[in-house]
DNA sequence: AAGATATTGACATTATTTGGACATTGACCT
DNA sequence: AGGTCAATGTCCAAATAATGTCAATATCTT
């Protein structure tokens, strides 16, 4: 039942509204008195009373006065053309980080050595190895020809009784550690948000890493939550960051009937304005949802990546 | 019968609300004189008798209060709204951070800073301010004075309604991310191997990685397997690694029944000879059974970290 | 009797309003 | 470059409102 357009009854007295828009309680009179940016209700004793539109339009407003432009520009416009302004504005800032392209030297001698490394429980092979091939191949590479790879294997060879769940465990401790080492170099500044996450029942976390990965390496600012994580709280954080996509890793299990009303749920709660991309070999299973909320499905990271970077054209 | 939504029967004194609430009793009486916010009930003689949904309505006043609203405003709100009123702030909190202040060197700066900047889900603050900490404090006082209470902290908040899981999420993986990356740095050759993990059924992984850096710090080679490992995974593992001690994490849940046989079974597999020590807050609720299998307790890293020292004389 | 509570009124503090002054900035002009 | 001017954020002061706090006194509880 909530609603992208909010109320709009004068509720706010101005010092809720100067926390939560960030603007100084003696602008926001500034404002109305000079440029009739928001015309507040009033107390019978002639305090101020903002409503949610009110906060709304004077969020917008602030951006866009952050972006450079001149209060008395915008202090007139509706809700609708601020979001405009303020999106065209978004879009337009520059945007850093563009792949580094390394010729390979072959990914499949570290496949086979990793392996190795992992069936004799051996971790310092394995996090030498991992080391040896971060600095061999690119990280987009690194993730689609030998991680990927390398933990389907142990999947397999686990299915097949020839690995323990430890071994499992052991690896996936250590690559995932390597994902995240990996994850720190990234940091633009005025990029715009991406949320990486699993929905609730999903608890396999790699393959959310892994997209966290190649998302934040095409430029975006990347906040990773985890897995299993319920659609309120997903959509809670898309509508704080302001997320312009909603990337969700569905690995295991799959055709879960739950997830068809958690998938709507999240589609619902966050409103028509974020794209959703969806990955994972579970995904499949579930396009029938996932063409309802009208989210994307990428098959790969190579995929996934063709599919972020057309986002921001 | 007892259920969430709190029973109406008026029955707890002024003083008694007065500190559940943390509402001074004369504010009490003002707020009920001046707005009507709550009007409890009376004894023969005139005492004020508060009932359940009196004292929540209360609290929820207060925290709506403290978020910059008036009392009048809010005083005559039901419940349902009040609730509404109190998420809304919260999710609604500003969403540009000042920039970090902080110049003290204590651990509580950096623990202040932390919790702000996962209030505002700001994980590149949150990743600074760890970093920075990380410079300024030794990895021993890091991790005891800094990412204990703050995960405890983290923890407690979510339980009062005043984080969401998401901010739990969020915290979880940006301080694994740096247990991991500071887990790097060791690597003696010959070292004795102590096994870290999870029993089956805990699911809680930071006190187990706590523990790992603590003991490799201890100069141990530590294999890391992970939260959730069944008895014979340990076993098998612990046997082909050879390893002389076994640190196990129990964090929750506690005083689950099946924990006894689960820890029966890695001692029995495990032979006598290598040592287990316990830590995490439910390691208490399974005293018998870790007596049982002579396992040694430890509470806190500290103590974990003697412990493992007087193992190797 | 000691301690808690109720009532009432006064007082202190904080938040807000209004109107205006001031400083800084950036665009534009010479 | 230098100068001017409008736009804009910031600050001030006095007045009022809203609210927390306290004191004095009476009553109740244990």
């Amino acid at each position: 039942m909530d609603k992208k357009i909010p109320e709009s009854d004068p509720r706010h007295p101005i010092g809720v509204v100067s926390t939560r828009t960030d603007i100084p309680a003696d602008v926001l009179r500034a404002w109305e008195r000079r440029y009739g940016a928001v015309v507040p209700g009033r107390t019978s004793t002639a305090r101020r009373l903002y409503s949610d539109l009110d906060v709304e339009r004077l969020r917008l407003m602030k951006r866009a006065v952050d972006a450079g432009r001149r209060i008395s520009d915008v202090a007139r416009l509706d809700l609708q053309d601020l979001e405009a302004l303020v999106r065209e504005d978004l879009d337009a800032a520059p945007r850093t980080a563009r792949p580094t392209p390394v010729k390979g030297v072959g990914a499949e001698d570290f496949l086979d050595e990793s392996l190795a490394a992992i069936r004799d429980l051996d971790h310092h092979r394995l996090e030498r190895c991992l080391t040896t091939a971060s600095v061999a191949l690119s990280p987009a590479r690194m993730r689609q020809d030998l991680i990927v790879p390398l933990m389907r294997s142990v999947g397999d060879l686990w299915r097949q009784g020839e690995l323990r769940i430890a071994h499992e465990h052991l690896a996936t401790s250590i690559v995932r550690t390597f994902l995240d080492t990996v994850r720190h170099g990234a940091g633009p500044a005025n990029a715009p948000v991406a949320l990486v996450t699993t929905p609730a029942g999903q608890l396999h976390e790699l393959g959310a890493l892994l997209a966290a990965n190649t998302v934040m390496e095409a430029g975006w600012d990347v906040v990773y939550l985890g897995p299993n994580l319920p659609a309120e709280e997903i959509a809670a954080v898309c509508v704080r960051k302001e997320a312009r996509v909603l990337v969700l890793s569905l690995v295991f299990p799959p055709g879960d009937p739950r997830m068809h009303e958690e998938l709507r749920r999240i589609r619902q709660l966050i409103g028509p304005d974020v794209d959703i991309v969806v990955g994972g070999e579970a995904a499949p299973s579930y396009s029938e949802a996932l063409a309802e909320i009208g989210a994307r499905h990428t098959a790969g990271l190579d995929d996934l990546r063709r599919e972020i970077e057309t986002l921001v054209q």
